[in-house]
DNA sequence: ATTTTTCTTAAAGCTTTCTTAAAAAAACCT
DNA sequence: AGGTTTTTTTAAGAAAGCTTTAAGAAAAAT
């Protein structure tokens, strides 16, 4: 997955700093700019997913900014707001801000709300990625939506995990998955250890799916390499 | 597919100005009317596929327009509400909006739910136009206008997040729904701890409307995944 | 202002799922 | 064929996820 970029937008050299580490530590690229103006310019050069505005700074201000850039971009932008800086008033502006923090606020807090938007805004760009919430092979039915799976119409019974591979399988007919691929995949982590997981969880795919996991109708090995199910 | 038309109707000049760029931008066709008067007389002469109202209007606000509305017009409305006006009534019989936002609300998510309207309102008209309010399931009935929900003939009295939360699944029947979607939707708000909320709900729900709740006839647990209602 | 209802939080207990490791089987290579 | 490597199979312990309870906080009703 695409690394996702958020411009941070504040004066406040120690608040940057902070929020640096923690979104650093998320896994998310940080760029940084000191006001309004700056927060345009930068906004030309690069494609971002996100942006915390701090109401007061110099030069251009959050709401100011907040506007400038609603004229033409739809991202999300948080803003950050002083104690005393009347909420009400900010927020009574709609300034078209999508949410709103007030320090001082709990970076942790502030991580878990920019997560909640960026997942948001994702969603909203693709709506019909209905992925056509079943895939049909032979006699072996995978069901998406409802995260069923059936094989010649009874219903088998799969793990998280279990179905993950299966679906990426599934997904990927006629091709040949490395255990790295299914791995990194289906557990959505790096594929460190030399562990076999993958292969215990296909032996009990097939152990569901296959009439005789000995000679595997879906799910084939293909030795020194990994696993496909045939087109 | 032809374009859908939303009107939009709120006196706040800065409000109309920013959801006339989101809105256009998503390929609607954007009415505005600053009023429920203007609004009534903009349904009159335009065909209309969603209503966006604010609540607190001059001449006549958004609940006595939205009642008007529903008097003669069957279309999805969403309405712009402050904190702390009580939601349950706005969705419930007496006002029957289908949806709210509390301000200050997020562009993006009112923009998110609009478009989830009018897709429930074109599937609805297509396959058996049977929005008599209610949703039947088994022996199971929610009554989406009165908010009443019995299990076969016995009346079951939910709390207003129980029901959010049993309307969301029963609507999406065959959909596993994350906690985090329940939440979002049921609550009107982001899904930011990891907190067990949701699942205390389901629990009191099932306690209400199952038989045996260790063995749920309606909502089912998807490991791993969510909830779900079987089709 | 008080009572009642509803919602949230936290923790304990239970169930399911995942991982690990090791032995057995199969495929490959020389 | 014999040795080597890779995959399959098993089983048990660890980890993760769900359920249930209960008590306090918050919200709504009186």
């Amino acid at each position: 997955m695409a690394q996702e970029t958020i411009l941070l937008v504040d004066d406040e050299k120690e608040i940057v700093q902070l929020l640096d580490i923690y979104f650093r530590n998320e896994g998310y690229r940080l760029l940084k700019a000191s006001d309004g103006i700056e927060a345009l310019e930068a906004l030309r050069s690069e494609a971002v997913d996100l942006i915390i505005l701090d109401v007061m700074m110099p030069r251009m201000d959050g709401v100011e900014a907040c506007m400038k850039i609603r004229e033409h971009r739809h991202m999300p932008i948080i803003m950050l707001s002083a104690k005393g800086q009347d909420i009400d008033k900010i927020t009574g502006l709609s300034i078209g801000a999508d949410d709103y923090v007030t320090k001082p606020f709990s970076p942790l807090e502030l991580v878990a709300r920019a997560k909640s938007q960026l997942r948001r805004y994702k969603q909203l760009n693709r709506p019909a990625e209905r992925e056509s919430g079943e895939i049909e092979i032979d006699g072996l039915l995978v069901d998406v939506a409802s995260h069923e799976v059936s094989v010649e119409g009874r219903a088998v019974k799969l793990t998280p995990r279990e179905f993950a591979v299966l679906e990426l399988l599934a997904r990927n007919r006629g091709i040949v998955l490395s255990m790295e691929r299914i791995y990194e995949h289906a557990w959505n982590e790096p594929f460190l250890d030399g562990g076999n997981t993958v292969m215990v969880h296909i032996r009990k795919i097939r152990e569901k799916i296959e009439r005789d996991p000995r000679n595997p109708r879906y799910i084939k090995t293909v030795w020194g390499v990994g696993y496909k199910i045939d087109k």
